[in-house]
DNA sequence: GGGCTCACG
DNA sequence: GACGTACGTGAGCCCG
């Protein structure tokens, strides 16, 4: 077909997808001889999602993949420094591109690139073209170089966003039309790559300019009537460096090209060239799933076969069969799967129960899994008449009696040669205890996909399924519906438990043989077995064990907070002169920034004002507006006492057990990506402390009869951490000496002698040592301090020529993150960080969370080390470890044995690193001990 | 259910 | 005079 009117051409941004589909996948390697095709094989899926997303009514005609063929281009002759900066390719990217160039050959898709242009002029001289020749073009791409050439049929689409970027996206992006983006780009200049542009101008002010002047030539020829003198003289002087940007921003429309447009015609794939490449690379789930789609028989996988005879069959072999689940409702069939599992030596495990809470949830039934198919659901306490309001409390017919079944059971799930594999098996752990059984050993894919994943994605099953084995599981919401209407599961039919309970077992199971092996790949088993793994036990203990809460305290607390809430509300409404709702920040806002027009009140995204603890305190300084001073003042008092009341002392009390008369909380080991544990339900890491007010909460968390609390919290882990991983003399030697480190540093920064110093000179050292820690900006310092942002930076400064290490640490580890996708701590866990070369704010973000982690992380390795060694060194003792709090560990012991367990505590604690790692500074915790957690700590 | 606010290390 | 920023969390409330 000859291109023209009615034609549609798609361009296909090929080095974006490579680069998106490198950043959005784990290092994937081929399995029979390790090659990487991470890239490959997110490349091949977008491809392949692309083509099954364009063939409805507005299908191309045309279609392209274009791709940079190398970095030198043109553009380097006319400016030596064109993309310099770029960051080196990651060693594993590279060999994938030209299989890249492959796959787009595989699914019959014309694939271009030339030699000395980029891929942006390809696809702007095609657009051209097309463009010329009557037709309509979509260049798919989010590449801002690209939008110059929206307009006339031109478009883009952004196939991540899913978002079609037109005229009106480029305004709002570049304050002018398509056809003025080169002016703007020219002026502003482009860091990412290496684009000069005119110095201290970026794209507001180039808009500014270019809508007022017409065009960046009328500008510059005009430019000395520009009535700012920094920007005029900026313009004047730089004039020939801007022109020189223009030429490297604006794109070639007269690229040679060896081929004419009619050639991309679209083509259907032929599936024995697509099939035989997607078999090359070994992509199992893909290669299936096109071959259903094409309707023809994939080859078989030489190498798969050889690996499935020595690992067993791979997850993905095995489509899932609800059908093919068993129920286990007779102690025959119960036993066969008992044999079952001792044959093969595993099992993964999963139980089904009538809550989230552990130590609430009632046993309801078991599942089993043998082998990726191969699964079972034993029923025990499945009720009657489901959703009835007199529903029977009588139970369903054709179950086991629990006792049996656990009593048959509990060989197993306690035989020491037989591994127990769970989707969080911390839950199933203490459902168990909870029955008298103590699982061991235990495997959890949860803890191995954090270990293999952190910072890449969260690590529920759903997620885990639907990336590892593209398969979606039944959801819960199916079976218990949701909101206020949600039954338990004792209230699910039995016929359809089976299918659900089975699946949780199969999906773990199916997971652990795909995780295991990639463990050792990527080199974190040692992480996986030493910090993760053997930290199960030691959280269920102490989940179990729960911390005691006296209720009354609390409640005499509430009452108080009660009173005086309706006391400040009262004061509140007066002086604002009516009466509103304190809590909502909407009419805060409007109360303060409307009606009392006090000045400064910013709205955010939402439209709403900001009214932050931050903005109040500033207001309550305004001497212009006592009355909004006074406001401002009493609100932040409510709110400390609102907080108090709603988040602490009303809501511990729903959380102290009935039976227990304990509250226990529980610790997600994978919840946050530097290895942190997170606590939920409830959260017991942010127990007031800060406030005196607030600390007197920690007053109802008590010792019972004849024992105390003992508290030891590690002093400055993370600034040792730092001194140690940094390498910082100054540091260590003030360590070693026992010095107050915060003083040290503002003795080094300012001159001035630790004796007599100036609190507020110490505090602002504080500042600063944190800030390094959070990966520091002159910014931030700046917010933290309240001091000019100028000022701020001048401290950095200071601090980076005094203790230089600092800054090579932070460059160094933000270079290796963006090389590998990844950071470790000191003990060799990983923590990815994929928004790391992303273009925008993100990549901000991406850096301090870089810098962080590693510090962060391995403070979190250290406590876990000693947590998990605790509950050994301390058994000889009549003690409990309770809690943990990121520095803190907190036990409960008889009084007579506190000073022992202090000693052998602290210990372990100052001992965690060793013999992995030896720490340049030696760790040092501080102790207390006392009848409640205020006194303790 | 998202945004805001605020508690902790 | 810029996109916007200190790092990591969880919970309760308001409001659409």
């Amino acid at each position: 077909m000859t291109f023209g009117k009615g034609c549609h051409l798609h361009l296909i941004d090929g080095s974006a997808f490579i680069f998106r589909a490198y950043h959005a996948l784990p290092p994937l390697t081929r399995k029979s001889d390790g090659l990487p095709i991470g890239a490959v094989a997110g490349f091949a899926n977008m491809l392949y999602r692309y083509v099954e997303g364009n063939k409805g009514p507005d299908a191309p005609t045309h279609v392209a993949v274009i791709f940079d063929h190398s970095s030198k281009t043109f553009r380097n002759e006319i400016f030596p420094a064109y993309k310099a900066n770029r960051p080196e390719l990651p060693e594993d990217l590279r060999p994938q591109f030209p299989l890249t160039r492959d796959a787009t050959r595989a699914f019959n898709i014309a694939c271009i690139e030339t030699e000395g242009y980029e891929a942006d002029d390809i696809i702007a001289t095609l657009s051209c073209q097309a463009r010329d020749a009557g037709g309509r073009v979509t260049i798919i791409s989010s590449d801002k170089d690209l939008m110059q050439l929206i307009g006339d049929g031109v478009v883009m689409f952004d196939a991540m966003k899913n978002k079609l970027i037109d005229r009106d996206e480029v305004v709002e992006k570049f304050g002018v039309g398509p056809e003025r983006v080169v002016d703007v780009q020219s002026l502003a200049g482009d860091s990412v790559d290496n684009v000069p542009g005119a110095p201290g101008i970026g794209i507001k002010t180039a808009a500014l300019l270019i809508q007022e002047y017409g065009d960046l030539e009328t500008l510059l020829e005009r430019a000395t009537e520009i009535k700012q003198p920094k920007r005029r003289e900026t313009l004047v002087n730089f004039a020939n460096q801007i022109r020189i940007s223009k030429q490297l921003v604006m794109l070639k429309c007269d690229t040679p090209l060896e081929f004419s447009l009619d050639s991309l015609e679209v083509r259907e794939p032929e599936p024995e060239v697509l099939m035989g490449f997607l078999n090359a690379m070994e992509f199992r789930t893909l290669t299936k799933r096109i071959a259903d789609k094409l309707d023809v028989t994939p080859p078989p996988m030489v190498t798969a076969e050889a690996t499935e005879a020595e690992a067993g069959p791979l997850p993905e072999a095995l489509p899932f069969d609800h059908g093919a689940y068993e129920a286990v409702i007779d102690m025959a069939a119960l036993e066969r799967w008992i044999a079952r599992i001792r044959d093969i030596g595993h099992v993964a495990f999963d139980t089904e129960t009538t809550s989230l809470d552990e130590m609430r949830a009632d046993l309801v039934g078991i599942s089993l899994a043998v082998d990726a198919g191969r699964a079972c659901y034993v029923p025990l306490g499945h009720r009657q008449g489901g959703g009835d309001l007199f529903a029977s409390d009588s139970l369903s017919e054709g179950q086991l009696p629990m006792n049996a079944v656990l009593t048959a059971l509990k060989p197993v799930l306690e035989d020491p040669a037989i591994l127990k594999i769970g989707q969080n098996i911390k839950y199933d752990f203490k459902i168990m205890a909870r029955h008298g059984i103590h699982m061991a050993p235990i495997e959890d894919t949860m803890l191995q996909s954090y270990a293999l994943h952190a910072g890449l994605h969260n690590h529920g099953m759903d997620e885990l399924s639907d990336r590892y084995l593209n398969h979606t599981p039944i959801p819960i919401k199916s079976l218990l519906g949701g909101g206020k209407a949600a039954v338990t599961f004792d209230r699910v039919a039995i016929v359809d438990a089976v299918k659900y309970a089975a699946e949780d077992a199969d999906v773990t199971l199916r997971l652990w043989q795909r995780f295991r092996p990639a463990l050792h790949r990527a080199q974190v088993t040692t992480v996986y077995e030493t910090l993760e793994r053997p930290l199960i036990p030691v959280l269920a203990d102490m989940e179990m064990a729960g911390v005691k809460v006296d209720r009354d305290v609390l409640a005499r607390m509430s009452n108080a907070f009660a009173q005086k809430l309706v006391q400040l509300e009262e004061e509140i409404h007066e002086i604002a002169g009516t009466r509103f709702n304190v809590g909502s920040p909407k009419q805060l806002g409007e109360i303060l920034f409307d009606q009392m027009q006090i000045p400064g009140g910013e709205k955010g995204k939402t439209g709403a004002y900001a009214t932050g603890a931050e903005v109040l305190e500033d207001i309550t300084t305004l001497e212009a507006h006592p009355t909004g001073a006074q406001l401002a003042a009493r609100v932040l008092d409510w709110r400390q006492i609102s907080k108090l009341k709603s988040t602490y002392t009303d809501s511990l009390q729903n959380h102290i057990h009935p039976e227990t008369g304990r509250v226990h909380t529980s610790y997600s080991i994978a919840g946050a990506n530097t290895g942190r544990l997170a606590s939920t339900d409830p959260n017991l890491q942010n127990i007031p402390v800060r406030s005196e007010e607030g600390r007197r909460i920690r007053e109802a968390f008590v010792a019972p009869e004849g024992r105390v609390l003992v508290s030891l919290d590690y002093s400055q882990i993370e600034l040792r951490i730092l001194a140690h991983i940094a390498g910082i003399p100054a540091l260590k030697q003030a360590f070693r000496d026992g010095l107050d480190i915060h003083a040290m540093t503002a003795s080094e920064m300012f001159g001035v002698p630790v004796e007599g110093m100036d609190p507020s000179v110490r505090r602002q050292a504080k500042a600063i040592n944190f800030g390094v820690i959070y990966g520091i900006s002159g910014f931030g310092l700046a917010r933290n301090l309240r001091i000019p942002r100028a000022e701020a930076q001048g401290f950095i400064d200071r601090y980076f020529e005094r203790f230089p290490g600092i800054r090579a640490y932070m460059d160094e580890t933000v270079a290796f993150a963006k090389s590998k996708g990844y950071v470790q701590t000191l003990f060799g866990r990983k923590i990815h960080t994929p928004e790391i070369n992303a273009k925008g704010p993100g990549a901000g973000f991406a850096k301090r969370a870089a810098i962080n982690a590693p510090i962060q992380g391995t403070a979190a390795d250290v406590i876990r080390r000693a947590m998990i060694r605790m509950p050994q060194a301390i058994a000889g003792l009549d003690a409990k470890m309770l809690l943990q709090v990121h520095d803190e560990l907190l036990f409960e012991v008889a009084e007579e044995q506190a000073e022992k367990l202090t000693q052998v505590a602290r210990a372990v604690m100052e001992g965690a690193a060793d013999p992995a790692v030896h720490l340049d500074v030696h760790l040092r915790a501080d102790a207390g001990q006392g009848r409640n957690w205020a006194a303790a700590h």
